[in-house]
DNA sequence: GCAGAATATACGCCATTCCATATATATGGT
DNA sequence: ACCATATATATGGAATGGCGTATATTCTGC
């Protein structure tokens, strides 16, 4: 589980990509759908930079039923978290990332909270 | 003089481009003609990502004579240094970063050194 | 098993990016 | 003025990457 710094910045140079990731550093485990709607892009979007934020490890994926909830991979090295972490101090309060956390909030019916797990 | 973490990390993907920063990042101003040698690449490819890397604002260039010196901009916003920084400390002692090194302070003639300023 | 919802993938198209070669520009020494 | 060195840019071709549409898969509730 090992990542090389230009693949790493690939990833990031994305601005969908960086923001599902910003949004995921903020608000922990998120699912498709709830990313979809926070960017206000269409659900095969969200889906293909998902995958391949997973297949270079950068997240983790976890069904549950019949959601597929992200997160920053746990297993992540240090470095790349920092990276994370600087970025969404600069940039969290700026658009588009600010407006991502405002949708997301005003979602209704969001999985984590509308039922039981 | 502000740059987009998308833009930024764009320009931070490719391996050429990210060797001269990092290189630049622990050797302080370097020319053309030494970053061709450190990384072993032809003369244009290596003008042609500093350019890139120029017009973004990521780095300041000098004329000095027929030499021309690249450094990280002063100016560049305290995120994107501490990026730089936390790549260098992380990246550096590996492959290709650690060889860049070696092979610069390897180079014979070097412009800095090697006449009078 | 079937219908519907959530997610993933396949496909073709267009835009961007990287490259090497060739050429242009600038500087210094004579 | 001329030549050599250093650097920059132009050009065309190959590869990569992102997109939306369409479709496949996986799950839940019945």
């Amino acid at each position: 589980m090992d990542i090389q710094p230009s693949q790493f910045f690939q990833l990031l140079s994305d601005e969908t990509r960086l923001r599902c990731l910003l949004l995921m550093q903020r608000e922990g485990e998120l699912c498709v759908c709830e990313l979809t709607h926070a960017l206000g892009a269409i659900q095969p979007k969200i889906s293909r930079h998902l995958a391949a934020l997973r297949d270079a490890g950068v997240v983790a994926d976890r069904r549950r039923g019949q959601w597929v909830f992200y997160r920053i991979h746990p297993d992540l090295p240090e470095w790349a978290r920092q990276v994370i972490r600087i970025t969404a101090a600069e940039a969290g309060e700026r658009p588009p990332f600010r407006e991502d956390r405002a949708a997301l909030a005003k979602m209704p019916n969001r999985p984590d909270t509308s039922c039981c797990s």
